[in-house]
RNA sequence: GGAGAGAUGGCAGAGUGGUCGAAUGCGGCGGUCUCGAAAACCGUUGUCCGUCGUAAGAUGGACCGGGGGUUCGAAUCCCCCUCUCUCCGCCA
């Protein structure tokens, strides 16, 4: 969420730089500005209304104890109409705040002025690529073909089980799952992440601190009987640790990761490219959080999509890191780095995480700020990023590793695995 | 699922109708003392929304889990909701 004082202030950048996300914002902003001014002078009478009031309530007292009865009845009557008053212009008051708070909630967070505008993937800029693509031989296979081959992942038992999206991993496919997670975790922790087990049912506060509702709930499952969401991300409960409080400066930056299992219902999206791994209703990823400064978030941006460049490094798949266009960004999101990492049996680039960096809008509204010295609190940064998801990563590797004695686990995983090879 | 208790400032914990944004203790911050530190002592210490001001600040309002009600006046009385804790039941 943008602060109003943002667009109270700066009413024309922030439509140009939502025009680069393609969001036209003339009217959202107008509408703003307008109810924020009714906002305020409501409020002024509404005060001025209950002020008058308290002094009133406090004669009275006086008088009462004084034994002067007549003249605190007479001064009753001018409470009462006070009091009538006053419970319009809150009421108008409380309508009109509501009323803004809904625009304000349909507007995107700012991109960064570096930003290119654009239509949508295609625009955006791959700005770096590395590792080799493997040339694989004629009777290669595609990750779903080998999963069955192997008989490492079964889909269709998951169909059984609950439906399509939700894999049964079996034998060294699932051992391979647990040395993802674990390799993954690791990683973080000897990066200075603090480790964190985190609820993967939220309340509906916490989906909405980090703004899965009121908009997006059909893309979460959700309990009726509880009123609980499953979480579509470890982001949700791991940001909302963090709702409702003031940091000491000198605890930024926060660094958090977790591995949760991530449930998305992704209602509409069955069809083409979502075959075996590519995209599930339930799957595991490990994630990593950060809690910054203002001037530090765009260096801690840098830093994270490094470290889990890192981590592909080490994975020895091919990757490339794609900033995201204006028309391809997130709502929240003011700036975005994609990771892909190649399948080379698919011949495609799979996404595997998006590094991003929110600055003030997810701790506008979860009203997580952060002091200096005495001063007065003011929002932090916050960013965060996938590192990594496990599905498209599990299938690059049977992909690109595939050899006609087996699959090959690159070396940092074998400590993990306990196996070389998958046959 | 059944029964009971509770929700107050960073924490602990008083406060049952007006002078209560709220005692006291702890913690935090500043100071005195000290070569320095500890102890002791003194002072200070919440958030949000307005108004005035370049600012420091001044000032109005709201906030004692949330919502509604009674009253001239509510942390305090009444109603509803949520959550937490304890005991019993069930259970990894």
């Amino acid at each position: 969420m943008l602060q109003i004082s943002t667009i109270r202030e700066n009413p024309h950048e922030v439509i140009n730089r939502l025009a680069i996300k393609n969001f036209d914002a003339n009217e959202l902003v107008k509408k703003v500005i307008s109810l924020d001014a009714q906002r305020r002078e409501t409020q002024k009478k509404l005060d001025d209304n209950l002020a008058e009031a308290n002094s009133i309530a406090k004669e009275i007292g006086v008088l009462f104890k004084n034994g002067k009865s007549a003249e605190a009845n007479a001064l009753k009557e001018r409470s009462a109409e006070l009091k009538t008053a006053s419970k319009e212009l809150s009421e108008l008051l409380q309508q009109i705040e509501n009323e803004q708070y809904n625009v304000l909630v349909l507007l995107p967070n700012l991109p960064h002025p570096s930003i290119p505008k654009g239509k949508g993937a295609d625009d955006n800029i791959v700005v770096a690529e590395e590792g080799v693509i493997p040339v694989l031989g004629e009777n290669s296979l595609p990750h779903w073909d080998l999963a069955t081959k192997y008989d490492i992942i079964d889909f269709e038992t998951g169909v059984k089980i609950t439906g399509s999206g939700f894999p049964v991993y079996k034998g060294k496919g699932a051992r391979l799952q647990r040395a993802l997670i674990n390799f993954f975790l690791d990683n973080a922790v000897a990066n200075g992440y603090v480790e964190v087990q985190p609820p993967f049912l939220v309340n509906e506060n916490s989906a909405f601190g980090t703004g899965q509702l009121p908009d997006k709930e059909g893309q979460m499952y959700y309990i009726v009987e509880d009123n609980l969401y499953l979480i579509p991300t470890s982001e949700v409960p791991v940001t909302n640790i963090y709702r409702d409080i003031i940091l000491k400066a000198e605890q930024l930056p926060v660094k958090n990761t977790a591995y949760s299992a991530c449930f998305r219902r992704e209602a509409g999206s069955y069809g083409k490219d979502v075959r075996g791994l590519n995209r599930l209703h339930q799957f595991d990823k490990v994630e990593i959080v950060q809690i910054t400064h203002p001037d530090k978030s765009y260096e801690t941006l840098e830093e994270m999509k490094d470290y889990v460049c890192g981590l592909l490094r080490k994975l020895e798949l091919p990757f490339r890191v794609v900033k995201l266009c204006g028309g391809d960004m997130s709502f929240a999101s003011a700036f975005t780095y994609d990771l892909e990492v190649y399948a080379a049996a698919q011949q495609k680039w799979l996404e595997v995480s998006s590094v991003t960096n929110f600055e003030t809008f997810q701790s506008n509204r979860l009203k997580l700020r952060f002091r200096e010295g005495n001063g007065k609190p003011q929002p932090v940064h916050t960013l965060n990023g996938s590192a990594l998801a496990l599905p498209r990563i599990v299938a690059a590797l049977l992909e690109n590793n595939q050899t006609p004695v087996g699959i090959k686990i690159p070396k940092a995983l074998v400590e993990y695995t306990g196996f070389e090879i998958i046959n």
